[in-house]
DNA sequence: TAAAAATGCAAACTTTTGTTTGCATTTTTT
DNA sequence: AAAAAATGCAAACAAAAGTTTGCATTTTTA
């Protein structure tokens, strides 16, 4: 009895073993691996606990194949996810968003934002302009980059190339209304030629909670 | 000249095909395959075009090694999300949470959230209780699974093995006191025993700007 | 234009890796 | 206690997969 609890252990090890080898190093193990991982003597034995895997429907044996162990479970692969870049802060000039010139970069959900390509970049908001459309002072918003936007919507804009702000935009007798959704501050007006349009809002993240 | 930039984009998706078929199976390509799906005709050609990309730095080849090709640049992997169950709602008992059981989850970035365990869930915020911290209706908060809370938290109660509600949480003079953040509601008090603390709320995420 | 380098193939070769066989020991069942 | 099943090993074997060799063709360089 007791070593039958043992057997169910060693199996679920090896499982895990399996699974985290092909998680991290991105290939399964070889049978003599899993041999050497467990104290295991002889490839037989090893092959003989991974038939039981099998059996157990824990994992696929493609025979006569080299490193031919699948795992049958959910894997984690790229498309379940969305790498956005993490801008500190969208300062002069239009950012440079490939994804590979930031060390800080986020995986979002593909199945929550599944609107996000690669032109998606996340922006950490200072100031409480939105407050009252629960947008807070360090929210991470999620936006898509655009050159232009619908009336209505919350766009993040670069004005005369100097700060880039977060505000609903309209566009109403040829100029350009920034509005602020804090009861407390005014409306803004520009001429078009006096901003840009980065991109619009899409969703967002917070961490704390106060 | 045009046949270097040729060599180039072959070279370009031979990489991309290595990195692909890591990400969705789980074990790199073999050389004989990597042969066929370029109608590449001998083996030696694409360990020619492997050394290449060696030499480019987009791969390492573990010599004598059956699959032996490693990808160098980042790879996503477990450690790099959290997988966490989606909850449509909290009814009556303690929700189980074991994430196999749902088929909805999330993958929520670890480097965001670094505080995030097996015991943490979401779930969709209905109502407007707690507006006026930036809680919406329709927003998906992040919690973590805990029987108590201090006061000030936000939190997740289920009152009356019924209904589950946010709230922050006060317990003075041997009373909880929960407190809506909206300023047209009134805080309801409760005996200990009447509320069953689910969890604190840590985050959330939004979807839908409006 | 000639020499050198790059590109490419076929086939043989070697190493790695999965599989099978046969036997021994332990545990469970009858 | 005897039979059957489970567990385990070593060694040989077979298949898969990486490597090397030698040659042919094309492209680039001198």
């Amino acid at each position: 009895m007791t070593k039958n609890i043992e057997m169910q252990q060693k199996m679920e090890m090896i499982k895990k073993y399996i699974y985290e080898t092909v998680d991290e190093r991105g290939c399964p193990p070889t049978i003599r691996e899993i041999c050497y991982k467990f104290d295991i003597k002889s490839t037989s034995s090893a092959s003989y606990y991974l038939r039981k895997l099998e059996d157990a429907g824990d994992l696929r044996i493609n025979k006569q194949k080299s490193r031919g162990l699948e795992v049958t479970g959910k894997r984690l692969t790229s498309r379940d996810v969305v790498r956005v870049p993490l801008v500190g802060s969208v300062t002069a000039g239009i950012p440079k968003l490939a994804v590979e010139d930031y060390d800080e970069s986020v995986y979002l959900p593909q199945n929550l934002f599944n609107r996000l390509d690669e032109n998606t970049f996340m922006l950490t908001v200072e100031g409480t302009s939105m407050i009252d459309i629960g947008i807070n002072d360090g929210d991470k918003i999620i936006v898509k980059q655009q050159a232009t936007a619908r009336n209505g919507q919350v766009i993040v804009a670069l004005i005369g190339d100097e700060m880039s702000t977060v505000k609903r935009f309209y566009l109403e007798n040829n100029r350009v209304r920034l509005h602020p959704e804090n009861k407390f501050m005014q409306d803004k007006f520009y001429n078009p030629d006096e901003i840009k349009i980065l991109g619009i809002v899409v969703g967002l993240i917070r961490t704390e909670i106060h």
